[in-house]
DNA sequence: ACACTAATGGCACTCAGCGCCACAAAGATA
DNA sequence: TATCTTTGTGGCGCTGAGTGCCATTAGTGT
């Protein structure tokens, strides 16, 4: 059982931390997966081994957090009006230690600064309205598949986005508030 | 005055049809940018000229179109509320006469279709997110940079995707339709 | 005819990404 | 200790997008 063959030589945290010391020292566009693999002691062929592209390398292991989102959306009260239920799931999804925060907030500002990796997000981000849509679809006994549940996933990711884009442009403003701000500001414009 | 200079060998109109055409025999990604020069019966460097890049092709002069949002969005009446005004004007917007609806339709499904297509089309849509946040800021006497603004223009492609969405997914139904569904399923939800 | 102008398209290059495969480095077996 | 098996590594060579450079082409103006 466990470890045979040869042993890694690398792990997807080294990659990243690597590529990530060369995007805050020259940008993400101007570093090459031969720099990254260099920086990282390890063949370039290796490095697609461990991300599908150039792109894939700042959302690091984010499919893996979507468990957790799925579970902390499960055990919102059902008696929590739907809408509240969401809006306070996608709140606790982002919340991160105090100190993550530096991290997080240097990972966000390349995904949201870089055009390349904010066109390629949307793959990811599909994955993520989804876990919302399953929710929605579960409590209205709906398919995931269908308008409603589909439009509050949309809509929480635009809620989430343009919170994250506010974030970060004002570095004295935390994220929960944010979310709060763009949903109560939506709700009163709809009104 | 006028013409100088070598004439043009093509238009973009031009190869728009020449790429569509291949796209619907094979695919997008299986097309490659030679392909269409040929087809096109022009060199790949010139194809280049006409369009950035690959996947800018089906979005054809979508920025241009972005005038006549803008003056939709203009006409509107002053009294009618806001998030109403704007929703028209996305209808409004995307209304198209009768015998443009099959390639409206093809053009659609292909870039709703394809991932590398979704993705690229984020940075499309950033320039029409910004023409709603431009109308709601003039409205409220704020910043198109402001919070909510953005929000409004971010929500709002997130309605019209899913709609579209909807759309392509149901041939019997009409994108109008589509769009008020989606804005009443919103509103419904936050309530 | 000759100058001028503007688009064309060929060439060569960089870089992402991928298929193929020889090889390295470990544990398992005898 | 020697060999077998397993599994990750990484080099090689290719395709295709996208770009800079520049000679060429096909018009207009004098």
């Amino acid at each position: 059982m466990g470890s045979r063959g040869r042993p890694v030589a690398t792990s997807h945290a080294e990659i990243e931390r690597a590529a990530f010391r060369l995007f805050a020292e020259r940008g993400f566009d101007a570093v090459t997966m031969a720099d990254i693999a260099a920086e990282a002691g390890v063949g370039r062929r290796t490095l697609f081994r461990y991300f599908e592209s150039k792109n894939d390398i700042p959302w690091g292991q984010f499919d893996r957090t979507l468990d957790g989102f799925r579970e902390i959306l499960a055990r919102m009260p059902e008696d929590l009006p739907l809408h509240e239920a969401v809006h306070r799931g996608v709140r606790r999804f982002n919340e991160f230690p105090a100190e993550a925060q530096p991290s997080h907030r240097a990972r966000m500002r390349l995904i949201l600064g870089t055009p390349a990796l904010q066109a390629h997000s949307v793959l990811r981000y599909e994955a993520w309205r989804r876990v919302i849509a399953e929710y929605v679809a579960g409590r209205l006994g709906l398919e995931p598949g269908d308008l409603l549940p589909r439009t509050v996933g949309s809509v929480a990711l635009a809620l989430a986005i343009t919170a994250y884009e506010g974030w970060l442009a004002d570095p004295d403003t935390d994220l929960a508030a944010m979310l709060d701000e763009a949903m109560s500001g939506l709700r009163d414009y709809l009104r």
